[in-house]
DNA sequence: CCAAAAGTGTTGCCCGTACACCCATGA
DNA sequence: TCATGGGTGTACGGGCAACACTTTTGG
C-alpha cells in the first residue's frame, strides 16, 4: 500500500476463476523458505517492488471455500512502501485507492479491509508511518498521508505535538522552499527510528506507582 | 491458559525430538478443515478442554528451522478457559505457570510469551477477560484474574471504575457472602457481552469534532 | 467495639483537542 | 501590505491513579 490516497498495487486476472478481477500480488511458498522471503521473493519478481518499508503478518486464512475447486491456505501479509517509491509495475497491474477498490478476487477485499484497518491502528500508538513518508518530509506533507491514511482530516498542529512529544520525529535543520503562492517554509523532520517501535503504550491497568518493575 | 496463577496447558513429550520438554497441544489440519476447527477438534479429543471461551490466531511461523529435519509450518492460535473450569487432563498434561514455564519444545515456548503479551495488551482494551472469569464473580475475584494475567497490582477500586464506566461490567444483584473472618459481603457482576468487544477506541488523532462519521 | 473486606468521594495529573494568535515568505 | 501557509501558546476536557473515608459484615 502506498499514500497520498492510500492505494493498494493489485492485478487484473485474465484466467478463471474470477477472471476480470482484481487480485493482490502472492504466489506459492517454495519449499524451505520463510513466509516473508516469499512475499519478497513474489513482490520483486513479479511486480519489481523492493523498497518494502515495512511488512507485517496479517491473517492465515484457512476457508474451505476461499478458493473454488480447491483447498487452499494463504496467509496475509500488509506491506508498506514510501510515497516517493515509484517501482516499474508490470501492465496487467495498477495502483488502486483502497477507498474505491474495483471488485476484488477471492477474500481479497476482506484482506485489503483488514490491511487497512491494522495500519490505522497502528498508526495511533506506533511509528508505522515511517514506512510511508520519505526521508525527509515537512509537518504537512506527513499530515497528507496521515489523512489519506486514516480518511479524515488531521490536524498538523497536533500531529506535530503529539509526534514530537513521543520523540517520533526529529527536524533535520533543513526548510523547505516555499510554493509559488508564497508562505512561510517549513521545517523538514525525519522519522527517529525506521523500524517499527510502540511509542504509545497505551495500557490501562497499568503497573502501580513509581516502582514499574518489568515482570517476564 | 486460565488463570488464578496464569497458566498453560502442555503435555510433556515422550519421544525425540525434544523428548521430555514440554508442548503445547496441537496437531495436523485435516483436509478441508478450518484452522479453528482443527483447533477445537485437537483441543476436545486430545486432552478434552470443550470450554473454550476465546480462540484466536497469533501467527502463523515458517522458520525452516522450527522442527529439526523437516519442512513444518503452525499457526499459533491463543485460546482462554474460565478461571472455574477444570478439563479432565490426561496424565503426561498439565497446567504450568506462565512465569515458571518448564523448558518447552520446538518454538513454543516463544508462542507462550506471545500469547501472554496478546492477552495481557487485550485486557487493557477489550473485554476479553470475560473468557478467564466465571459466569458471575465479585470485583476482588476479578481483580485476582487480571492480577495473575497482568503479572502486577491492580487495584480493585479501579478496576471496578474502569470497567462500569465503559459499561463492559453489569451487577447481577446478588451478594457473595462474607468469609469466616467477616468482612462486608461483595456485589456479584456479570460481564455485558460474552464475545471479544473493543472496549477502548485508544485511537489518537481520532477524527475531529462531534462529526464522527465512519469512514469506510 | 474491633478487625476485615467492600465500596464511594475527591483530587491531581497527564495528554490530546481546539482555537487564537504570531511568524516568514512571495507577489 | 496583503495573501498564503507554517508554527506556537493556551485553555478546556476526558480519563485514570491514588488515597482518604464510609459502609457492612463477623467475632
Amino acid at each position: 500500500m502506498r499514500a497520498r490516497r492510500l492505494e493498494v498495487l493489485v492485478w487484473q486476472r485474465a484466467l478463471e476463476p474470477f477472471a476480470g478481477r482484481w487480485s493482490l500480488p502472492g504466489g506459492y511458498l517454495e519449499p524451505v523458505e520463510t513466509l516473508e522471503d516469499s512475499i519478497r521473493r513474489q513482490l520483486a519478481s513479479k511486480v519489481d517492488v523492493r523498497e518494502v518499508a515495512h511488512l507485517e503478518q496479517l491473517e492465515t486464512l484457512s476457508d474451505p471455500d476461499r478458493v473454488p475447486n480447491e483447498w487452499q491456505l494463504a496467509t496475509a501479509y500488509l506491506g508498506l512502501v514510501p510515497t516517493d517509491a515509484d517501482p516499474a509495475i508490470p501492465v496487467d497491474t495498477a495502483w488502486q485507492r483502497v477507498d474505491r477498490l474495483p471488485p476484488a478476487a477471492f477474500d481479497h477485499a476482506a484482506i485489503i479491509r483488514a490491511g487497512r484497518d491494522r495500519l490505522r491502528a497502528k498508526l495511533s500508538y506506533t511509528n508505522v508511518a515511517f514506512a510511508l513518508a520519505p526521508a525527509e518530509f515537512t509537518i504537512s506533507e506527513l499530515r497528507d498521508i496521515y489523512r489519506a491514511a486514516l480518511g479524515h482530516d488531521v490536524s498538523a498542529t497536533n500531529l506535530q505535538r503529539v509526534l514530537v512529544r513521543r520523540d517520533v520525529l526529529e527536524p533535520t535543520g533543513g526548510h523547505r522552499a516555499p510554493g509559488p503562492s508564497g508562505g512561510r517554509p517549513g521545517a523538514l523532520f525525519r522519522f527517529r527510528a525506521r523500524e517499527l517501535e510502540i511509542t504509545d503504550q497505551f495500557a490501562v491497568l497499568r503497573p502501580p506507582g513509581p516502582a514499574r518493575a518489568a515482570a517476564s
